[in-house]
RNA sequence: CGGGGUGUGGCCCAGUUGGUCUAAGGCGUCUGGUUUGGGACCAGAAGAUCGAGAGUUCAAAUCUCUCCACCCCGACCA
């Protein structure tokens, strides 16, 4: 009983919001700011979103997309160019009206997307077809005050990178849409979470754009959360700040554009997907601490022989992200609650039972089970488990989310029980509103599959008019 | 912006019909010692102008007023 008494971590099945926030504070994530709604993310934390950020970085530069920085303060004249852009995002802007002691004429918002501040020096950039395609990403913090703030989905500062591209045709653009998305996907994959791709509705898509694509992840509270954003602005940046090119044929023409985005939000999505009430579980690919060594002695020579040999196997696993945890006067078991509270994939305990019989025991998060391997197998075993882990977690995921999503053919078999559901509908916006009072849904997406595909059901779940396809509904993050 | 709630050592919190509160307890921290195979134990220590300001009173963490901050449920939201 006084162990449980020890337990810090709310249980999922209790309150998974607070179970959310326990993590976060427990596995020292992050904590909250001194400023509302912002979050201080600690280094263990950061070096989740860095290890992700590395990987999507190589993905894009490996596709031609080059690194750009520019300035977080934007005009705020910029901003109100695009009609549905300035309406979409003013409500949550951050705006500077004083600066070095006096009040400024022209105000200046802090970025809330980065559109309205590079486009204009694109329309200097591009002159001609000679000077397309551009393609530029910058990695960025961003300010949204956003009226409900949530730790890494939805803090009102937060960092990401946005990709900011221009071609001299559409189809060029729509493919690149495609393409950032299956990156995108391939990033929750890296992560082993399970993505659902596919397009928004009219009203769910970006502001401002003609078309948002979407990967949508499931946490383990049936909730939806929307991992990344692909969108084809199709030319209505471009007419407004005029980024245009002399064609082959002579005429000026708009150059069509698309902007992408895949932020932090992404550790939050790591943790609702993966995480259990023991704690977080990382896949390897992500883990800061990808194996932990516990040594375990009695007196001072067993802990010279112990931490030796703990030198020993650290050295021989150089290729991966290895701790020793020698801390004293911590026990062995608390030190391994700690290392699974932080979701580190593989523990290694070694005592003198283990030196002496040139062997590990190894304890793998994901499943939490134990095996003894002789210490010659070690990094043989090693290897495959790093697979393994990362496939069982995919496949725990990818079969909680699938049989998550039900399929439903009217508006009488939702219930408020909050998972997904997959329907056939009439795109109608009014019918959407209507999902959304009564039972805090809204679409999530149009399946990739499905844009091409008839309904299964003819009539509409909501409206019983004529469907147009099926969507995926969830309530949302 | 609506509805609800909370502010007490680094963290969790007890105390709120005003009076041994000179503010209790747990976690953590520090010192010494014993320990270390699933959240160790003993002894000692440090650490709080009780969110801020004003007021009532012999007496305020406790009552009154004003303000501030944060959290939760919504509205809003790549």
């Amino acid at each position: 009983m006084s162990k449980l008494e020890k337990r810090t971590i709310t249980k999922q099945s209790e309150d998974f919001s607070q179970w959310y926030l326990d993590i976060i504070r427990e596995a020292e994530l992050a904590e909250v700011a001194e400023v509302r709604g912002c979050g201080i993310v600690r280094p263990y934390g950061l070096k989740i979103w860095e290890l992700i950020k590395a990987e999507l970085n190589k993905r894009i530069e490996d596709d031609g997309v080059e690194n750009v920085y520019f300035p977080s303060l934007v005009p705020i004249e910029n901003l109100e160019m695009e009609k549905d852009h300035v309406e979409g995002f003013s409500p949550e802007l951050a705006v500077v009206t004083h600066a070095g002691g006096e009040e400024l004429t022209n105000k200046l918002a802090i970025r809330p997307t980065s559109e309205a501040a590079m486009y204009k020096t694109y329309a200097k950039w591009i002159q001609s077809y000679n000077d397309l395609p551009l393609r530029l990403n910058q990695w960025a913090n961003i300010v949204r005050w956003e009226k409900r703030p949530r730790p890494f989905l939805r803090w009102s500062e937060f960092l990401w990178q946005e990709g900011h591209t221009v071609y001299a045709t559409e189809a060029e653009a729509k493919d690149e849409v495609q393409k950032i998305l299956g990156i995108y996907s391939d990033i929750y994959k890296f992560m082993s979470i399970p993505a659902y791709c596919g397009k928004k509705s009219e009203s769910e898509k970006f502001a401002g754009a003609v078309e948002t694509y979407t990967v949508e992840v499931m946490s383990r509270d049936g909730k939806a959360i929307q991992g990344g954003t692909s969108h084809y602005l199709g030319t209505n940046f471009a007419e407004v700040f005029d980024v245009s090119y002399l064609g082959a044929d002579g005429e000026k023409h708009f150059g069509h554009q698309n902007s992408w985005g895949l932020s932090w939000r992404s550790v939050g999505a790591l943790i609702m997907a993966h995480g259990d009430d023991n704690g977080l579980r990382l896949p390897p690919n992500v883990a800061p601490i990808q194996i932990v060594i516990v040594p375990i002695f009695k007196d001072d020579a067993g802990k010279t022989e112990v931490l030796n040999y703990a030198q020993k196997l650290k050295e021989s696993l150089k290729e991966y992200r290895v701790k020793i945890d020698d801390k004293p006067n911590q026990t062995p078991g608390f030190k391994f609650h700690y290392w699974e509270l932080k979701g580190v994939p593989i523990r290694l305990e070694i005592g003198l039972q283990e030196v002496s019989g040139d062997k590990v025991t190894l304890f793998r998060r994901d499943n939490n089970t134990k095996e003894i391997v002789l210490t010659s197998d070690l990094k043989k075993r090693i290897k495959e488990l790093v697979v393994e882990i990362a496939d069982n977690l995919y496949q725990e995921a990818a079969e909680f989310s699938a049989s998550h999503i039900k399929r439903i053919e009217s508006w009488d078999e939702i219930d408020d029980s909050q998972v997904w559901f997959e329907a056939s509908w009439s795109e109608d916006a009014e019918s959407e509103k209507k999902l959304k009072e009564r039972f805090l849904m809204v679409s999530r997406e149009l399946p990739l599959g499905n844009e091409n595909k008839k309904p299964n059901n003819k009539k509409c779940f909501i409206t019983g008019k004529e469907a147009k396809h099926d969507w995926l509904f969830a309530k949302s993050y």
